[in-house]
DNA sequence: GCCGAGTGGGAAAACGATTTCACCCGACGA
DNA sequence: TCGTCGGGTGAAATCGTTTTCCCACTCGGC
């Protein structure tokens, strides 16, 4: 390995002065520096960030630990992290929380001890997350979902209004018998979601809750049409779901047992993730601005990493009802 | 922060015996263990994984390098890895090259200058990617994709027997009139999954190229249809697409322009990404072994950081041909 | 000729761990 | 009684940087 001596050694000055000349920290002569910078290229020489982050305490890393990977949602918000990361030389770690509080934990504490500069931290449980946090002495920002009773960074999208835009959006389209299907509310973003249509629809409207996947929204369908047979009203004028994933999965399930869709029921789902729009038929979502949070999330937890204390923010960035076919049509009652 | 000398202070020993203690690296007396232990509880000591990997010149951690991270290939992918990682105490860095050498080159050179231990890469490019290695001294594994005349470890599927696959299926249902709609072969699997195909059905087999996205699968069905109706001999009673996003594309475009899917035309795609099933009509596609193929890059690698040199090693896992009804129904002719 | 200010540069002390080296002590065999 | 062997320990060197502290030199003004 090509050290600072070597460089030193070859340009003929010390190790102080070449730290100097790479950093730009104190003026150094022309001629020194020429020398050095040769004696840079020759060699090949590369600093150490490893020996560069303990000596400065701090490492230029940020962590980031999200629920599950591999869900459509989290690999476009990691984009626009690790963009707004790398244009400031940040380096971004990624842990995969697997929707387990305890797993959250252990990978938080990892990567702590390894002195990243700050944590982006998408919690996976309202409650059961907050010991992920406990005595931790790093500068964090909760990124889409909140920890209930904890005053922190947040950056999300409102998810109350998203929820009103939708259900506003099918009564005018003269969709009355709605109902919900989405994930335990074990996040603070489900529970909103929830809350709020049962703010809109009433406090018993009907409810049904599982877990965050396609396949759930097969067995809700499924669920809804044996529902409809068993007498009772028949089947909604409209489906409302918590998440994409869960609605593409009811379109199959009601499609495939031949329910007319969009005329029968409409669906809607939320996040607009990018198959949304080539579902058949495309479906109507609410569009989550996911770049935008990626990228405030990043900035706000620089700032904090840089120094800054303000008290805590709380940044709601409006999401946007996307109008697709799942909606149109008229109700058929 | 809580030092080892605090460690060492609160309980009555040196610091290497602290050292030896946590690292078990030499006999202890019982005693002094307990007291260092109680130490490190009171304090809530944690190593500082900086210092330690300056010291051990390894830091356990890896670097992933792709493409796009919001590709839905690659998130399963990164899931596989950043699991098989964790579970030997790896730490994943992470790093998207947006498609473009010189990010990559980039990228690869910022990880290697914070000493990881090795480098997990999906190449961009079949050709220029190689000078993003070049010069580097750090073991790597080739992902998914190879780079050309470089003898490296690889892990990927077999594209050719893939794409033989979906061929041979093709013809068995009774098409004969296939068309090629890919991404253009800057990477070794788009170039081998349009070999493949040219091999099969012949040199002058028709093909389209594009990119990999939706639109492009969009696009190229106008453009099939725009060369049907200019005479011709119609449109082709199948659509061999490199990729599942690109076929969705197709799918869409064909269907809303009125085409009978599947019976007029049949789709196939590549990848078996989550939504293939869910797609209308769910669509036969080459499933890859991602999982597989992930644990096996992590495991090649990492013996190779833990100084084993084998001569380079390929490992192309078997793809699996999965059918489903974007090909049922006969041809027309 | 002396002083103060301003440049430029090197030696050495950090940063927080791991590991080498040297040593002590008790037991054991001769 | 004398090596010597092995468990147990601590001081100090080490990893590769950054930064502090101090010194040397030049220049301008008196």
């Amino acid at each position: 390995m090509v050290t600072m001596r070597d460089v030193a050694d070859a340009a003929g000055v010390s190790i102080a002065t070449v730290s100097r000349v790479l950093n730009d920290t104190r003026p150094v002569n022309e001629s020194a520096q020429r020398s050095v910078h040769r004696a840079v290229e020759e060699l090949g020489y590369r600093r150490n960030l490893v020996a560069s982050s303990l000596r400065r305490q701090r490492t230029r890393s940020v962590a980031a630990v999200v629920p599950h990977i591999a869900n459509p949602y989290f690999p476009r918000l990691i984009q626009a992290i690790e963009r707004g990361l790398a244009a400031d030389e940040h380096q971004l770690l990624i842990a995969d929380s697997q929707d387990d509080p305890a797993v959250e934990r252990d990978r938080v504490a990892a990567l702590a001890d390894r002195q990243v500069d700050g944590l982006l931290l998408v919690p996976c449980h309202e409650h059961d997350s907050a010991a992920s946090l406990e005595g931790l002495a790093l500068p964090y920002v909760l990124v889409d979902r909140t920890i209930a009773g904890l005053a922190a960074d947040r950056v999300g999208s409102d998810d109350v209004a998203g929820m009103r835009g939708v259900i506003t959006h099918l009564r005018a389209r003269g969709r009355h018998r709605l109902v919900f299907v989405g994930s335990a509310p074990d996040t603070s973003t489900a529970r909103q979601r929830l809350e709020a249509f049962l703010a809109e629809v009433g406090p018993d409207a009907p409810i049904l809750l599982g877990d965050y996947s396609l396949d759930w929204g097969r067995r809700a369908a499924s669920m809804l049409l044996a529902r409809a047979e068993t007498g009772h009203d028949g089947l909604p004028d409209a489906v409302v779901c918590d998440n994409d994933l869960v609605a593409i999965g009811v379109v199959r399930g009601l499609r495939d047992a031949g329910v007319d869709l969009p005329r029968a029921v409409a669906v809607t789902g939320y996040d607009d993730v990018g198959f949304a729009e080539v579902c058949d038929p495309p479906l109507t979502t609410v569009h989550q601005p996911v770049d935008a949070i990626g990228q405030t999330a990043v900035r706000l937890l620089l700032e904090r990493a840089g120094g800054e204390d303000p008290a805590p923010r709380e940044v709601r960035l409006a999401p946007e009802l996307v109008i697709r076919a799942s909606t149109a049509g008229g109700g058929s009652r």
